[in-house]
DNA sequence: GCTATTTGACCACT
DNA sequence: AGTGGTCAAATAGC
């Protein structure tokens, strides 16, 4: 357990001095990206054995056991590199810092946050179907509600659609603040501060509703121990035009690392990874004209704009060029893009993209 | 003017 | 009464 808070500090590290360096560096994004990349290696190995250090110690879920098995297939380089540099000079920064970090109580907090599944850079997705324990916080509003009575101004309920929860990670640089991209466009029609909750969750239907009766809506809420971590939850099927290619729930992202970016950019693809070479080749630049549809919602884009320069634009166009919009939020964002495209979904660049026709009723 | 977002209010339900 | 889901007027960017 001491050589996984090593490492979180190694990773807390780093950070500082990235953020010391910070304005020096500015003008020197390979050094930048080199720094991010150390950073995320280091939280990611310490997940990995806080989850093996909770595995052992209780049952485990199913989601963090995928991700944990997923790391473990793709990160002998990290586990590596830990070797090779990550050594005495940790543990003495360890132990030098064990006291104060201690006194703060910012050790507990760390770890606490690492172990409850932060996604540095996995761009990992975690699909919760009819898991009990899984939609329960999301359910506890719904359970047991009927049809709703007619009245001058039938509201909502009927809501008995099948619910589908997935969770999606939020960039961890720039603007974290971007909902996760699924391939759909969303209009946003409610935000809401949820009893226990310290993040609102955003009611959004598809864009499409009035012009195909399309009932699709999704729910986006943060989480709780994760605000890195997207909970959206799904209900009703897509009517709409765009159901005819995109999926109502994304597929997992594959894990993706730069090695594998370098990897899969160089070589022919098989089929079953045709989307992720796709969306790699335009992560890396060389792409950018596949299709795709984009979620117009923005969590926190209110009248403040978002989070600056990164932040996808709210209107009209969003929808018509969501790609290359959202490449330009992640570029814009001044981190690295292999890194920062990893949260967004690959499947929306596998799928034929319809313009839309009725932005115009 | 069009369209999307915000946000207070309303409604269904427990 | 409390809470979550939805509506719709106000607002804002294009």
């Amino acid at each position: 357990m001491d050589e996984t808070i090593s490492l979180i500090l190694h990773g807390c590290r780093l950070a500082k001095d990235l953020e010391l360096n910070l304005a020096n560096l500015a003008n020197q994004p390979e050094i930048l990206s080199n720094s991010c990349e150390q950073i995320i290696r280091a939280f990611i190995d310490a997940r990995e054995r806080l989850n093996v250090h909770q595995q052992d110690a209780t049952s485990y879920p199913r989601y963090m056991g995928q991700q944990l098995q997923q790391q473990q297939n793709i990160d002998p380089s990290v586990q590596e590199w830990l070797r090779t540099s990550c050594t005495s000079a940790m543990e003495t920064l360890f132990h030098q810092t064990q006291d104060l970090m201690a006194e703060r109580s910012g050790l507990g907090l760390i770890e606490s946050k690492v172990g409850g599944g932060i996604q540095m850079g996995s761009g990992g997705l975690v699909i919760e179907l009819g898991s009990r324990s899984d939609v329960q916080a999301m359910e506890a509003s719904d359970s047991g509600r009927g049809s709703s009575s007619s009245s001058q101004r039938p509201r909502r309920r009927k809501d008995d659609a099948e619910k589908q929860t997935v969770r999606v990670p939020a960039q961890q640089f720039g603007n974290t603040e971007i909902p996760p991209e699924d391939g759909f466009t969303w209009r946003k029609y409610g935000q809401k501060e949820i009893l226990g909750s310290r993040f609102p969750r955003a009611y959004y239907r598809c864009t499409h509703q009035k012009l195909y009766h399309c009932p699709a809506k999704k729910q986006v809420q943060r989480l709780d121990d994760d605000p890195y971590t997207f909970e959206v939850a799904y209900r009703g099927g897509h009517t709409c035009h765009m159901s005819a290619t995109a999926p109502s729930v994304p597929p997992p992202a594959p894990e993706i690392t730069q090695e594998m970016a370098q990897t899969m950019t160089a070589q022919p693809q098989p089929s079953a990874t045709t989307s992720l070479a796709r969306w790699l080749e335009f992560s890396l630049g060389s792409g950018g004209s596949a299709g795709g549809s984009s979620s117009s919602g923005s969590m926190a884009a209110g009248s403040s704009g978002g989070a600056g320069p990164s932040t996808v634009s709210r209107y009209g166009k969003e929808a018509d060029y969501p790609v290359t919009d959202m490449a330009d939020a992640m570029f814009n964002s001044g981190s690295s893009s292999t890194n920062s495209m990893e949260f967004i979904f690959p499947s929306i660049l596998e799928e034929k993209w319809d313009p839309p026709s009725d932005k115009k009723n």
